[in-house]
DNA sequence: CGGCTTTGACCCGCGC
DNA sequence: GCGCGGGTCAAAGCCG
């Protein structure tokens, strides 16, 4: 974790996955040394928004939303911004049980689909919160965000600290994938991590769920208190 | 010694 | 109905 300051995050693009019209996931940080790199969602599904920071000392991920203020603040059609940076916003990128996703490669595969309905609609994910034996599934998907950086690390510095839970090779893949959890009590954002075949520099990494606390990382939480609880205000 | 990572097994959803 | 594949659990090992 700590060696995501390493990132360089020369390339960042993101992916919005949030099919709901729900809170934001993720309580972003907003360092002032980082840069902010917003990225517009795929039209349609105003509202949602990831953004990727990155500075000369390192870089991190912080997936926004409406109601952050200078996440309104700018305005950028998506076609501009994929034109100038040559991303593409996709649904269901990510997200393994998508038949885009089964696809492998999910992200590199799929370069204009926007397919988000498929993300939740006939899906579920069960989650072993009860402590008996039988796993509690659940109907309803967290709110995800899928980005794309380019990272000599896996686990980028967002703020938070995570736990690795798991590790899974996907078919059609070379890389695995990685799972975390926050390790924050109470917390049950998850994350996966995994590289791209195609370009084993290229990291996706996709955010589920939102954090019900402010970053913690030992960096950041202790320097950047004051900035991380005005940010959390909203 | 506590926390984290690793890794194999298990469970479930989905496609065929 | 069956098999495949993804996601999670949990025990064991590792490390600071």
């Amino acid at each position: 974790m700590e060696g995501a300051s390493q990132l360089e995050a020369c390339l960042p693009s993101l992916y919005a996955l949030d099919p709901y019209p729900s809170p934001p996931p993720l309580l972003a940080p907003l360092p002032n040394q980082h840069k902010l790199i917003q990225m517009p969602l795929v039209q349609g599904q105003s509202g949602n928004h990831g953004v990727m920071f990155s500075s000369d000392h390192g870089g991190g991920l912080y997936p926004l939303l409406p109601g952050i203020p200078f996440c309104h603040s700018i305005t950028a059609p998506a076609s501009a911004c994929e034109k100038a940076t040559g991303f593409a916003p996709l649904g269901g990128a990510g997200e393994a049980r998508t038949s885009a996703a089964r696809a492998g490669n999910e992200v590199a595969s799929t370069t204009t689909t926007t397919t988000a309905a498929t993300c939740h609609g006939a899906s579920s994910w069960w989650k072993g919160a009860e402590k008996g034996k039988m796993k509690v599934r659940r109907k309803m998907r967290e709110p995800r965000f899928c980005f794309q950086t380019r990272s000599e690390v896996d686990v980028l510095d967002d703020g938070y600290k995570w736990r690795k839970y798991g590790q899974k090779v996907v078919k059609n893949s070379l890389h695995p994938r990685s799972y975390y959890r926050c390790t924050h009590s109470n917390c049950r954002v998850k994350k996966r991590v995994e590289r791209l075949s195609e370009d084993c520099r290229m990291v996706i990494t996709t955010y589920e769920g939102r954090h019900t606390h402010i970053p913690c990382s030992d960096d950041d939480a202790a320097d950047d208190h004051t900035g991380s609880c005005a940010f959390t205000s909203f």
